[in-house]
RNA sequence: GGGCUCGUGGUCUAGGGGUUAUGACACCGCCCUUACACGGCGGAGAUCGCCGGUUCGAAUCCGGCCGAGCCCA
């Protein structure tokens, strides 16, 4: 090193005063984003047990690993993060975690596309591993995303359910909710896609309006059915009428043969037959939808099931076996055309459920799974003792539980998931679960570790594999420690409201079977985000947004502030002008700090100097600490859009605009400016950090040139009760409604702002402070709580002929002349209210507007301009 | 068809028994006044979806209707 050389630590603190003393202009948010990313040390957010802190955990959605993280994760993660933030500056040992949830049938289609290979063709290691290869990429580009928005997430605790670390869990989860009877294998119908083939939950079906026909088949002379599936007529079990309906009762209990299966089938009565819809005769086969599932069951009807996983028929539909269901459909009706038994054919309107990945069409297959036994009472219960924000969202949850039918089917037909941890003995059958112990474990690679009580050491491993709500039902579990749970519930769950019927449900389910407890003690629900359009975001409609694009152009924090503009709980549109606001507020931030800290360069606070506040000091500073109120309790009720609305009208209009315009004067003149200062100071800190969970860059490079450490690292500002002054806030106000005044004034007359004028004064009974306002308004001002003498004349009285006319007509003359006969004193009598006059001796009454009026003042000699403002009364001597 | 939510200036939005009904953007004047023209000052703009009811008083509560959205069948 030279000996020109500075030390880069010495170089650094030169930078630092430089930067302090030439804040640029315009406030540069990229720069200065890209920056603080760079600096901040990001073990600041690190969460540790051993905290001595009140701990508050926030159970996270893990998003799926799609690549993009998209703008409803930006809302959720702002929300998250304002939270996280506030929590921790109030002296909270905040846990921010990051999960990824992983499992699932995209990335296998993904993956399938990519490599343009079937699962089936390849190993299912292979396949897995090129699953995992693809997810920890798609992983890499949202954490970037995620980084990049300045949320404070805690990195060392994140997971990742596709790794044994967490799939472990899952599996003990599993283990354990087998031994307590929770989880169980069973014959049950379960919805299918025959595309993907595989069992999907009542949840990942998405209904699709269409037309269909509705055929009316004749089975005998007097028994015509109507059917939109006819394909189904071979797996037909029985019929159905309404016992109301007249027309049938006869045919109660009759049977009655299937046209194309030739077996016979009972009539039966059921009041959820709709005796409106075709002939008021329906069939019910095994499976066309789950009304026939009801019907099945209460009934105890024979099982005739046609279909196999993969949407073909079997032998059981006999000349129709093999046939794809459509094709079937089509050779049905031809056939019984051909035997005359379609008597109609009518197009009617119908739902029909889709499989939410691929859009094929769903069906009903009686198969053995593994169910989650779903305990509604328990659910609910647990659920109950949540609290939901907002509250109607629990109604949500409950609607959905209450409606339930089915156990949870948790065994899926896949390859990229969680194993299920068991294996079948193929010696008897019985099946083996895994010891807590063996876990993790691939029962397709790997055997039991000990014989069936038969002896066996035979077994086939289990191939189905876990649905990925298994993973991601455990969040609040897997971040507590469980199985060695370091404390539950946790805080918060903040989610979307899009997936209360799942993740929410699926995770209180879970919670109350492994430790008899709610999951959180709260649960936030946000909104999902729209297009400008007002329209949900979708690449077909073109109108989604990234965050990324929001944040190339106007930064992070100006996206951070559209997000907190939402009202917790509701849907929001996306907004470019938001933004556009928002990063405007940003520049009226930056340069009232510009403005602050060249004034306060230098200044070392003293005690003397609170004493020696002013009137527009103490008003200041006493409508911070309100306003320090207001922003803590709409931050504690999740209220940003309020919290954030009141610290930007706060720091625009009253700080800004008029706190800052009060005293420049003391601080120019150097005269009594240590007051001012102080307060300058009070304010700005008190301001950036409320806002730091908002907008945590702008604050923080702010907060560098004039404060200690990372603002997210301090305290966030506590209401001074010494500070809060209703006096000086009255007078306070009066000073800003009087500059108000005078500044409408000087406009009206086509003045300058600064122009000055002869004289003000002011009539009040408030403590204003002549000072300021003399200098607020270039004038000399002069404060009296006694009326000045005024002296008043009405310098016009102008007749409105338009009225006067038409009442007094001919005499209009007389009443003009009268008029001009009288005194000053009736002149300005007349001015306020009606007066009584004669004319040729009659009794007139003269009422104030059937003139145009103009009274001229003078105050001390001169014209003066009288403006009332709501405590004072103000005479401009111009 | 069911549950929930929403309908407030031109646009978006806050409020949820008594307010001159909030703010933003857009608009119209005037102003480059030494923090800021991404600014300042001033102005115009809303019978709070429609119809009933409760009340001294309703944008706000209740009922019905119309319209929109989300989730579900």
């Amino acid at each position: 090193m030279g000996k020109h050389a500075i030390s880069a630590r010495k170089r650094q603190k030169i930078y630092a005063k430089h930067q302090s003393l030439n804040m640029e202009k315009e406030y540069r948010a990229l720069e200065v984003e890209e920056k603080w990313l760079k600096n901040w040390d990001e073990r600041m957010y690190y969460f540790d047990w051993n905290s001595k802190k009140p701990h508050y955990i926030i159970d996270t959605p893990p998003p799926y690993p799609t690549g993009s993280f998209h703008i409803g994760h930006a809302l959720n993660w702002c929300i998250i993060d304002f939270i996280a933030r506030y929590k921790r500056m109030n002296g909270f040992e905040v846990m921010f975690p990051q999960g990824w949830d992983c499992h699932g049938l995209p990335t296998e289609v993904k993956v399938e596309e990519k490599y343009g290979i079937k699962k089936n063709e390849v190993e299912r290691e292979k396949f897995r591993e090129l699953c995992i290869r693809f997810t920890e990429e798609n992983i890499e580009k949202m954490r970037a995303t995620a980084k990049r928005l300045g949320f404070s997430i805690d990195w060392s605790k994140e997971y990742i359910t596709m790794y044994p670390e967490y799939f472990t869990k899952t599996q003990i989860s599993f283990v354990r909710m087998f031994r307590n009877g929770q989880i169980y294998r069973g014959y049950h119908p379960v919805i299918i896609c025959p595309r993907c083939e595989t069992t999907i939950a009542l949840a990942e079906i998405e209904y699709r309006k269409g037309k269909t026909k509705l055929n009316y088949i004749k089975f005998s002379d007097d028994v015509v059915i109507a059917t939109t599936r006819p394909e189904l007529i071979p797996a037909c079990v029985a019929l159905a009428v309404n016992p109301a309906d007249r027309r049938y009762q006869h045919l109660v209990g009759r049977s009655v043969r299937v046209p194309v299966g030739g077996h016979e089938v009972r009539i039966i009565a059921d009041e959820a037959v709709d005796p409106n819809f075709g002939t008021g005769i329906v069939m019910v086969c095994t499976f066309g939808d789950r009304q026939d599932v009801r019907w099945w069951k209460k009934h105890n009807l024979e099982l005739r099931n046609i279909i196999n996983r993969n949407g073909t028929l079997n032998e059981l539909a006999g000349k129709y076996s093999g046939l794809k269901l459509s094709e079937a459909r089509n050779r049905i009706l031809e056939d019984l055309k051909a035997e005359g038994r379609v008597l109609k054919q009518e197009e009617v309107d119908h739902n029909v459920g889709v499989c939410w990945r691929c859009k094929t069409p769903v069906e009903i297959f009686p198969a053995e799974q593994w169910f989650v036994k779903v305990d509604k009472e328990k659910v609910i219960e647990m659920a109950k003792k949540v609290k939901w924000v907002p509250e109607f969202m629990f109604d949500r949850l409950l609607t959905w539980v209450e409606s339930m039918e089915w156990d949870w089917v948790i065994s899926r037909q896949r390859v990229f998931a969680t194993p299920i941890p068991v294996w079948y003995c193929k010696k008897c059958g019985k099946i083996m679960v895994a010891e807590e112990e063996w876990l993790p474990v691939d029962p397709t690679k790997q055997k039991p570790l000990r014989n069936c009580e038969c002896g066996s050491s035979e077994f086939e491993g289990e191939k189905d594999v876990l649905d990925t709500w298994m993973d991601s039902s455990i969040t609040p579990l897997a971040i507590a420690g469980w199985p060695e749970t370091k404390e539950y519930p946790v805080s918060l769950r903040p989610q979307g409201h899009d997936i209360i019927r799942t993740w929410a449900f699926y995770t209180i389910l879970r919670s109350a079977a492994l430790m008899n407890e709610i999951p959180w003690k709260e649960i936030v629900i946000n909104g999902i985000v729209f297009g400008e359009d007002g329209r949900k975001m979708s690449k077909s409609i073109g109108n989604v947004i990234s965050p990324e694009e929001v944040v190339e152009q106007y930064g992070a924090d100006a996206l951070r502030q559209w997000a907190a503009n939402g009202v917790i709980g509701e849907d929001l549109i996306f907004s470019w002008r938001e933004v556009v606001a928002a990063s405007r507020f940003q520049q009226k931030l930056w340069s009232v700090a510009r403005f602050v800290l060249s004034h306060i360069s230098g200044y070392e606070e003293r005690d003397e100097d609170v004493r020696n506040l002013r009137t527009a000091d103490r008003w200041i500073i006493s409508k911070l600490n309100r306003l320090i109120a207001d922003v803590r309790e709409n931050m504690d009720n999740y209220r940003f859009d309020e919290a954030l609305k009141a610290i930007r009208g706060f720091v625009w209009y009253e700080f800004a605009d008029n706190y800052i315009e009060l005293v420049k004067g003391r601080l120019y003149s150097g005269k009594e400016s240590n007051s001012a200062k102080f307060t300058l100071k009070y304010v700005l800190d008190r301001v950036l950090r409320l806002l730091a969970p908002i907008t945590p860059f702008i604050t923080e490079e702010i907060w560098s040139r004039f404060g200690e450490g990372s603002i997210h690292l301090q305290k966030y500002p506590e209401v001074e009760g010494r500070f809060i002054d209703e006096e000086a806030e009255r007078a306070g106000e009066e000073m800003k409604e009087i500059l108000s005044a005078i500044r409408k004034l000087k406009h009206d007359k086509g003045l300058a702002l600064n122009a000055p004028l002869r004289k003000i004064i002011v009539f009040t009974q408030l403590e204003l402070d002549t000072m300021d306002l003399e200098f607020a308004t270039n004038s000399k001002v002069e404060v009296t709580k006694n009326l000045p003498k005024i002296k008043e004349e009405v310098r016009r009285l102008k007749p409105k002929f338009a009225i006067l006319g038409p009442l007094f007509k001919e005499r209009v003359k007389d009443l003009l002349r009268a008029i001009e006969g009288l005194s000053d004193d009736e002149k300005l009598k007349l001015a306020r209210e009606p007066i009584i006059i004669s004319i040729g001796g009659e009794k007139v009454e003269l009422k104030p507007d059937w003139f145009d009026l103009e009274i001229g003042r003078t105050v001390e000699g001169v014209e003066a301009e009288r403006i009332e403002t709501p405590n004072s009364i103000v005479f401009v001597l111009c």
